[in-house]
DNA sequence: TGAGCATACCTCGGTGTCGATATATATTGA
DNA sequence: TCAATATATATCGACACCGAGGTATGCTCA
C-alpha cells in the first residue's frame, strides 16, 4: 500500500503532508495518482501505529504544516516490509508503491543491494511465475491462447522491473559502500 | 473491476459460479488471484443490476449449481464499458480484468478490432503517458532518476500490452469478418 | 476590494477486495 | 469405515482507496 511509499519517503528526511503529496504526484502521478482522501488517512494510520510522529510547524506557510518524522520503530517497520516476500509478490497490485519505497530508500547501499537482490531472485524464479495458488495447472489450461497473451504481458512487466533492478544494483556496487 | 471480466466470460456462453471461478483462476490466477469473497458478491451485484440472471440447475453435481446468463442489458453494459475511455486508463490497477474481458469477447471481430484499436491509440499517445493529472511538470521533476526508473517500467508494460494488441488485431483481420 | 489560486489539512460515505468462516453433498483413497 | 478432497454457494467484518466536500490563510493580479 501507500504506507510503504510514505515510510520510504520519510526515510530520506522529514516532510510535511503537502510536500509528500507533491512528491508522490511528481514521481508517479502519471502512473498511479493518489487522492488526498487516501494520503491523509494513511498518514493518520502510520501515526497511530507509532511509525511516524507529527509536529506542528507554526507560521512558515499560508496554512500550518504538520511535519512528519519517521520513528525508530517506523524505520524497523519499513525494513521489515521491504524484506517480506509478500511485498515482493508480482500479484501485488500495489507493486508501484513497493518500488517507490525501494527507490526512496537507497541511502544505505549495502543493505539495500541485498533486498533488491532478493526481489530479483523472486522475479527470476520460474515457478513463482507459474504458481497457481491453489492447484497444479492442467496441460490444456496451460496452452490456452488467451492465457498466453496475459502471460506475455505479465512477463514483459516483470522483465522490465528486473532490468531496472539489475541496473540499480550495478550502480549501488559502483558507488563506495557506506559504513 | 472483476465485473467486467465476468461479463466478458458470460458473453461466450452461460456458466455457473464455480466454473467461472475456475476459469478466472486458470487464466490469471498466477497474476491476479480472485477470492471467493470477491467473486460471489460481484455476481450478486451484476444480478441486482439486471445484467445477469441466475437459474438453479438441479441434481447435476454435488452441490446445486446456479447458472449465470448474460441478459441483453448485460451485453449492452459490457459493450459500453469496453468503449469507455476510463476503462482504458493505464493507471487502472484492474487493467488485468479489462484485458480479460477483451480476451473473452473476441467473438465479434469487427466491433472488437475497433475497441482494441482505440485502446492502442490511447497507449501510443505520448501526452497520455506524461500527463500528471494536475499540473504541468517542472523540468527537474521530469529528469528525476527515480521517476525515470518508474517510467521505464510503466512504458515497458504498456509496450507489451500494445504488442499483444497489434498481434490480436492482425489475427482478427486475417480471419473472415462475421456478418 | 475582491476574485481566484496555491497552500495545507482533514472528514465522510460508498465501494471493492480479502480472509475467515459456514454449510452440505459426492467422490476418492487408505 | 473414516478422513480427505472436490464440488458449490454464500456471508461477514475489516480495510484501503476514492471522490466529494469542507475549512482556512496568504499571495497575486485586475
Amino acid at each position: 500500500m501507500l504506507e510503504l511509499a510514505i515510510l520510504g519517503f520519510l526515510s530520506d528526511h522529514p516532510l510535511h503532508g503537502y510536500e509528500l503529496r507533491k512528491r508522490v504526484a511528481a514521481l508517479m502521478g502519471h502512473v498511479r495518482p493518489v487522492a488526498d482522501g487516501t494520503l491523509y488517512p494513511a498518514i493518520k494510520r502510520l501515526a497511530a501505529a507509532g511509525w511516524v510522529t507529527r509536529k506542528d510547524e507554526p507560521g512558515v506557510a499560508a496554512a500550518p504544516r504538520r511535519v512528519l518524522y519517521l520513528t525508530g520503530e517506523g524505520r524497523e517497520e519499513l525494513e521489515r516490509r521491504l524484506r517480506e516476500p509478500a511485498d515482493l509478490d508480482i500479484s501485488d497490485e500495489n507493486r508501484w508503491f513497493t518500488l517507490l519505497a525501494f527507490l526512496r530508500h537507497l541511502d544505505e547501499p549495502d543493505a539495500q543491494a541485498a533486498v533488491l537482490r532478493r526481489r530479483l531472485a523472486f522475479l527470476e524464479e520460474p515457478t513463482s511465475f507459474f504458481y497457481d495458488g491453489e492447484r497444479p495447472m492442467a496441460a490444456e489450461e496451460f496452452a490456452d491462447p488467451f492465457r498466453q497473451g496475459l502471460l506475455v504481458i505479465a512477463q514483459a512487466t516483470s522483465h522490465a522491473e528486473l532490468t531496472w533492478l539489475r541496473n540499480t544494483i550495478a550502480e549501488l556496487e559502483k558507488a563506495p559502500a557506506a559504513g
